[in-house]
DNA sequence: TTAAATATGAGACCGAGTTTCAGCAAGGTG
DNA sequence: CACCTTGCTGAAACTCGGTCTCATATTTAA
């Protein structure tokens, strides 16, 4: 399979977004997110308030597109495990390339963890995207056994439990300042899982 | 320990609340959530559109403030569970005060559920009422394990996992159009997590 | 060069939610 | 009975996020 083809015109708009998004991260972190209004950002970004509406379909999603891709690749992941894999391991290590990004760049995700966890508008949406990355996961795991379509309860059960651990562990690492080991609290959070 | 003391003030505001909720959720339910506004609503129950929004902090809550109540139960009922029992167990049994709404009265519960399946706002706003519900329930589950303030993560991934458990049953059974039966769906989505 | 597609900006518009203020009914006190 | 306090209500102004429309470039393709 290969690689998406993108004309330099989506590779613009893709730069164009990143820059918006960052000067309106930069903005939400300095005087928090809901004391800068949409038009504060647009204005900071030199781009009108349309414009900014248009690469972001809400102001959240400033924050929260890099969510998207995320739950893309966490899927092709989850399909790429052995196939005699338990659910729960290859649920976990499908995860192990987020804990990439974290381990890269500390500073720069707890910044934004932080932020989505002082903003309950932030907090919210982020659930909303990771019960969106449900059914693709239950899909995956139900293909993996050869279950049947529709799939039962079982499979879609076990992704929401993942991504709830998945969550919980990067809030309590937030908590922590970045100080514990997130892979470790990881694996905890699944180990309240598995064990009895 | 005592109920809790209410004088006629307070029954009245509660009488008022539930007429609004009942008024909005009707026309919800036959023109759709988003179609409704807020003062379509205070218009339908004669009263301003101020007064509403006192009531209800917002639109969603006309339709979810029950779930605040069911919240505070359910941390209760998961308290009186026996010592002994497992959190698995005590958490889907904490879970049963529930069913008995859905069993006595089906066609009201179809009707909320669906409305709530069909709005996203809502879907949004229920998933933050449940997340609000997780400190609270791991909790009574560290206590009653005898834990240390504050609790690990475990009992706060047991209680996020078991209310997804409650919410996709519900769902299920809501797509089913309330012909499977709900208390075996919910013991099926527990299975998803308690077997290997 | 021309024509069609695409990105931007501007402005009107809608609806949710907050805040302020004024009126009004109820209940207690002298 | 008169008085005053308390709390509920309605009206209106305001902020802000989000949608929609239209006019105007700017680019790409033919």
């Amino acid at each position: 399979m290969m690689g998406t083809v993108r004309g330099t015109r989506e590779i613009a708009r893709a730069a164009v977004k990143a820059e918006l998004a960052e000067v309106a991260f930069d903005l939400f972190r300095r005087n928090g997110y809901d004391q800068v209004t949409v038009n504060d950002v647009a204005a900071a970004a030199g781009v009108s308030r349309s414009t900014f509406l248009r690469y972001f379909g809400s102001k959240e999603d400033a924050v929260l597109s890099v969510l998207d891709a995320q739950g893309r690749q966490l899927a092709e992941k989850l399909r790429a495990r052995p196939a005699g894999e338990d659910d729960w391991t290859a649920l976990r290590r499908s995860f192990d390339f987020i804990l990439e990004d974290y381990r890269e760049n500390p500073s720069g995700t707890l910044a934004l963890t932080r932020l989505v966890q002082q903003t309950p508008a932030l907090r919210a949406r982020r659930m909303e995207k990771h019960s969106g990355w449900r059914p693709g996961l239950a899909q995956a795991l139900a293909d993996r056994a050869g279950l049947p379509d529709p799939p039962p309860l079982a499979p879609l059960v076990r992704a929401a439990a993942a991504l709830d651990c998945l969550s919980l562990a990067i809030d309590r690492w937030t908590s922590s300042d970045g100080s514990l080991d997130l892979a470790a609290l990881l694996d905890e959070a699944f180990a309240a899982l598995t064990d009895r």
